[in-house]
RNA sequence: GGCCCCUUGGUCAAGAGGUUAAGACAUCGCCCUUUCACGGCGGCGACACGAGUUCGAUUCUCGUAGGGGUCACCA
């Protein structure tokens, strides 16, 4: 193969969805990994689905990715124009090629007649395929009809005996029954293409060598090639990916209400990661390895791992990954992306404050499975919430209500008189000598501290860290605030 | 319904006519530990079913079952 060129054509929906964004990344990879041409081209042939800036989701979800192509709109190359509203001339060419040629013929069935012939209490049974009423009307008349202006379709020609076999890098063989291939229309009354016909004529015009698309294609993908065979045209290599899904039954849709690829983002999973993870939903690399970055993707990318059975989209694994992705960031680069999400969870006081941004970012990171659970793990930290005193006695820490409280008296002189530096690290020595001196052991004072001032039972960090944070008079604050509280529930209980 | 496709643990998956059938997520247990998380170690867990080919099939063939797709002037 001389020059691989591989493309993306989405129709422009507004929203792209994950099974777009993989197919669209194996495309780019193919033409990586192959030196080749990626070229991204518009379908808006249907004109009733028109969205005003639609295109944008795409446009803006490649330059999120990194995905760059090298060809398309805003970036001509030798094949344009990319958007297919602005080649309606040349399928309308191409569509009467055809006809010229015995391949294709006028349609001038209304669509009150289409819809009878297919038997109006339909779905009993097998749907019809066109009655090929027009295939027969004769020349005159077709230029009559059309001299009169009476709207019409162009349809496709099909054999009527042999079969047709195709060739699909995943799936292998394919053949199927002429007999069995609708007439298809391929330029509509409004005189744009189908998708069918605008995607063959546009894929050969720009010279696309490796087509990759949804299995969904696979029955559709014979009458594409005896359009090519018609016209005299190479047949690019089918790629045809399984769909991915949503739970054994149902793929992964906008209807579904199942999350996009910007609904991922803004719920807080890292670009590099759902790229990653959907690269591996439907290939496999040839090692164990399961981390690659878009650049190493770029190399590595074989078409031999393509899978052709279904993936369910785990997203417990996308968040496995997402959790090893944060874990894998600079603190800085964790600091920088976990921003909007420190500051809403410490509120404007505390987000002012660039130490502490950055200590609790610090404390934060390797807990971090995705980034919006960042603000409800760190929100007492601004304000201490409401707790019951139960949260007191742990087994395991070997503490109840009455040592916590015991702890937290002790604890509150400690605090106020501690004469050392106010970081973790000395305050855990402190403390543990605080604990040998009382005869407790250190988890003793430990677990009552940091129950006292997160009034959570787990906390980022534990009760050293918090102090550092808090800073000696919240602490001190929330330690008496402790205190208060168990000695309210000893009493309570006394009565 | 016709036609086409798919089927390895709960999930993603490797594999190949002879393997103790990889690895990862999840799950469970233990260790580490100032909670949690991280990390370390270990456990549970799979070739849909039935024939055939073969010395031997999870792997090849054919059926069966289950699932999916498609049958538009939508892509």
């Amino acid at each position: 193969m001389s020059q691989v060129r591989t493309r993306f054509a989405p129709s422009p929906t507004g929203y792209m969805h994950i099974g777009n964004l993989r197919t669209c990344l194996y495309e780019y990879l193919i033409a990586r990994v192959n030196k080749g041409t990626f070229v991204l081209r518009i379908e808006d042939t249907d004109q009733e689905r028109f969205v005003e800036g639609a295109m944008d989701a795409v446009f803006n979800t490649l330059k999120m990715t990194g995905i760059g192509y090298d060809e398309g709109p805003g970036k001509e190359g030798d094949c344009g124009p990319y958007i297919q509203s602005q080649r309606r001339d040349i399928y309308k060419k191409y569509a009467e090629e055809l006809v010229r040629r015995g391949h294709a013929y006028y349609c001038f069935c209304t669509k009150e007649r289409l819809e009878s012939i297919k038997g109006g209490d339909e779905n009993l049974g097998a749907a019809l395929n066109y009655d090929r009423h027009c295939r027969t009307i004769s020349q005159e008349e077709v230029a009559k009809n059309l001299a009169e202006g009476k709207p019409y379709v162009i349809r496709q020609l099909m054999p009527t005996e042999g079969t047709t076999t195709f060739t699909d890098l995943v799936y292998g063989d394919i053949t199927v029954d002429n007999k069995t291939l609708d007439d298809q229309v391929l330029l509509k009354s409004d005189g744009l293409p189908t998708y069918n016909f605008a995607n063959v004529v546009d894929d050969h015009l720009m010279g696309i060598t490796h087509v990759v698309r949804g299995n969904e294609y696979l029955s559709s993908t014979p009458k594409y090639n005896l359009l090519y065979q018609a016209f005299g045209w190479d047949i690019p290599v089918y790629i045809h990916c399984p769909p991915i899904m949503k739970d054994a039954h149902q793929k992964l849709s906008k209807r579904n209400g199942d999350a996009s690829f910007l609904d991922l983002v803004n719920k807080g999973y890292l670009v590099e990661a759902i790229l990653n993870y959907i690269a591996l939903l439907g290939w496999s690399p040839a090692g164990n390895e399961e981390f690659f970055t878009l650049k190493e993707l770029e190399e590595k990318f074989t078409l031999e791992g393509l899978s052709k059975s279904p993936a369910i989209f785990d997203i417990e694994k996308l968040k496995w990954m997402n959790g090893e992705y944060i874990r894998r960031m600079s603190p800085e680069e964790f600091r920088a992306a976990a921003d909007n999400w420190l500051r809403a969870g410490l509120g404007d006081a505390l987000a002012d404050n660039e130490a502490v941004l950055s200590k609790v970012a610090a404390l934060v990171q390797p807990r971090t499975v995705i980034l919006s659970d960042i603000p409800e793990r760190i929100g007492f930290l601004k304000e201490l919430p409401q707790y019951d005193t139960a949260i007191y006695c742990h087994k395991k820490m070997k503490t109840d209500e009455a040592i916590s409280l015991t702890s937290l008296k002790l604890l509150a002189p400690f605090a106020a008189g501690y004469s050392g530096e106010w970081v973790s690290g000395e305050l855990y020595t402190a403390l543990c000598e605080l604990a040998a001196a009382g005869g407790l052991k250190n988890s003793q004072i430990l677990w009552p501290l940091r129950t006292a001032l997160s009034g959570m039972e787990v906390s980022p960090g534990g009760a050293t860290e918090l102090m550092e944070i808090l800073g000696r008079a919240e602490t001190l604050k929330r330690i008496d605030k402790g205190i208060e509280l168990l000695e309210a529930a000893a009493a309570g209980r006394e009565e």
